[in-house]
DNA sequence: GTTGAGCGTT
């Protein structure tokens, strides 16, 4: 399931990320996105969760949820464009 | 030494 994490303090990286939802479920994949130009972190990322059941926990337990000061907002993410072609 | 609404690349 993939979740959109924002509202993340400068200084969070995609394995704090990934130490902050292991926890409520086994983290396929955490990703911080960071600018083109600086490479400073934009503030927000997407974390890959095993399950929908895992996302939504992770969801639950972390979204509203105060980290290094800043309140977290864990939400659903939107499918890219570009995702893989899913049969129907 | 900076900032703050949003939806991303292997």
């Amino acid at each position: 399931m993939n979740l959109f994490v924002s509202n993340l303090p400068f200084r969070v990286e995609s394995n704090d990320l990934a130490e902050l939802f292991s926890p409520y479920g086994e983290v396929q994949r955490a990703h911080i996105v960071k600018d083109k130009e600086t490479g400073r972190s934009k503030g927000f990322g997407f974390v890959e969760m095993a399950d929908k059941a895992t996302g939504e926990a992770a969801i639950k337990g972390l979204n509203g949820q105060e980290y290094q000061g800043r309140n977290l907002v864990v939400n659903e993410a939107r499918p890219r464009e570009q995702q893989s072609r899913r049969p129907r």
